[in-house]
DNA sequence: CATGAATGAGACTTCATTCAT
DNA sequence: TATGAATGAAGTCTCATTCAT
């Protein structure tokens, strides 16, 4: 997507014309997350949207063929947004179980940071089932690590995912409603390890690492 | 009103015309659960659940003044359900594990049983907080049970509640995706007793113990 | 409308399902003219009248036929309490400039001592042909004969009704919204008796005659 | 929104959607006016309204977000023409009782001239109290100008407007069902004029002074 | 590209009215 | 007669979507 990755090609690569466009739909985007956020159901109607995003009816069609395209673009960004923060952190890591208790619990942070960005996927979550896949992607790697290397232990792998991923969302719902408590996120990480089958000790040391600096 | 209540005759206090509102909001309810069962989503319209019932649009309104009064019903029933199977299965049991173990395993295998209803409680679950409250409250009287008992752990009633209930939901969807697996009953009730922080040997014996006879 | 004129005969020839029917009928009038009164609009829904009436929604159908038949009624009892009022003052005069100054401001005070009925009539009114012709109904005999008594002088019968109607409907509006002024009564009728062609001196008399005692 | 504006073409600043927009709602009052003339009561539905525009559904509501919106949209239509009509004839014009004659007499000559506006105007008055209050916006300069010239004399000024309106707009009715008399308007200037406390034979030569030239 | 007018499907809701009990 | 369930017409309103400018 983009990122200004590049800031010494990118002015060339692109014409002013692709650069507003990129923006224009970076904006729509930003302003769907936060009315997400904001608590609009999964009925956010493009009407909504194009008027807090500032710009006409039509504009938003020039982006996104349909509702259900913008949907997508905005359970992507989400998505990319947490693999963002949890790439950064588990870089270095090999061991499948701590790759998994990081993510979750970078997760959780992240969420407790930026209410708003948890909110958003939290709700969206629900209604998007294409999100939810993506989030699985994210897992799946580590939890078959963690396997092979004798420490999960699951009777499917899909049963597994799903567990990880409803439970670890469920768990940042509640913190939104309730009001944060100390050490929510490794508390999640423990639980989700243990449901995988990693040792009691070795679960609660595990949700317990220092995180690892930022990769 | 039944005014002249006619006591020679308990069961007739009901007019003719009582006994036919109850049966259509029976109609109606399973209608709207069937619909869900097949996929609708949230976006149920009262519209089309005349239409599916097979009743005029007017009479739907004559039950249920708004959608939502209608969610409530269905999610009502939906829980009313899974109670009645989940009694019949833990009446004799004092451990707080055990009743939680039996409790999950026979939803799921009402699931299992019941795809059309297993499939409607996932869809109506997503969005509908109210069924999700409704869930939690069969969950927390064993929870505390087993916490009292010294077989849980956890670091917040609410977290545990929320993994539980998303938990098992999530697994009863993934049961519904992938069509049967042996014994998921069982593998999810194990996955949750660890989450919970039993032990693993009892973990696995307490999810694996034949289930009670009803009644 | 028989409202109980002979006390000694009606209990004999009503059975008492008639007198029931005969309340409930009255009943139900009353409620709509209260209703009325409370600023419901022309729109008067017969379920809102049931409710309000404390009778079943079928209930209303036994007795207007119509939506129609239950606003002809309204009218009809309004213009019948507004006669009964102007009757018992006017029975004695022949001056038809008199009896229309009577007519008028008993109309005025009525409305001011209740301003439930004068509110609901104001607002049929508005929508009722019938009413108006109900009320110019009385108001014409004594614009005739004020005519050959040689006090009034108008170019047309109908537009001097048509005067003498809306200004006094519209002078019991305006009375209602701004709170009373003294002598109101006689201010209205005098406006209508100066319109009507009668000399100022003798307009200002007629309409501040002391009123009538109740015949 | 025109932001290129082209200044050799001041008239074109508009763009040729705002032009189109302009017609269509002009297009949607016209015809809500033709409807109400044609006898349409304040039930006049938006979607009557689509239908006899030949618009879809949708666009009414691009215009008027609700029924009241649009009824005031045709008060203010009606009014409009109205008050250009009065205006022209009453400019040179300082006595009170002359204006307010004029401007009574222009009102009813232009009912009985397009018989359709004086038909809506007499029926949108009856539902609308914000055409009311405009129409008694128009009177109340030249009342209080009569009164302080010493010609009027009357107890209230809101009850003086709300006769001159009541009472034209009833004649107004009158003369539309009955078809024609002749001077009309002199006859009902006068008897509002006489109302108002002007001397009969002032009242009488006011009513029929030669109408103003226009403009 | 941006704009916003127009469209039509469809949801929600209220009611008058009918009819069986 | 009283009741109230059922009906369907009609109205209000919101939106996704298309299209001409």
């Amino acid at each position: 997507m983009a990122r200004r990755a590049d800031p010494s090609k990118a002015g060339e690569q692109l014409t002013r014309g692709h650069k507003k466009k990129a923006r224009t739909r970076q904006q729509l985007v930003e302003t769907a997350v936060r009315l997400f956020a904001e608590g609009v159901g999964q009925e956010l109607s493009l009407t909504r949207l194009a008027e807090a995003a500032g710009t006409s009816h039509g504009t938003v069609y020039n982006y996104f063929r349909t509702r259900e395209e913008m949907m997508e673009a905005v359970g992507l960004a989400l998505a990319e947004q947490f693999s963002h923060e949890v790439i950064s952190f588990s870089a270095g890591l090999v061991s499948g179980a701590e790759r998994l208790a990081v993510g979750v619990r970078s997760f959780v942070r992240k969420a407790q940071a930026e209410p708003a960005w948890g909110s958003a996927l939290v709700r969206v979550v629900r209604y998007d089932e294409g999100l939810r896949s993506a989030l699985a992607g994210y897992v799946r790697a580590d939890l078959r690590a963690g396997a092979e290397q004798g420490d999960f232990r699951y009777a499917s792998e899909e049963l597994a995912l799903a567990m990880v991923v409803a439970g670890t969302t469920a768990a940042v719902a509640t913190l939104l409603e309730e009001y944060a408590v100390e050490h929510h996120d490794s508390a999640v990480a423990e639980m989700l390890l243990l449901a995988l089958g990693l040792p009691p000790d070795r679960a609660r040391a595990t949700a317990r690492l220092p995180m690892p600096t930022r990769g």
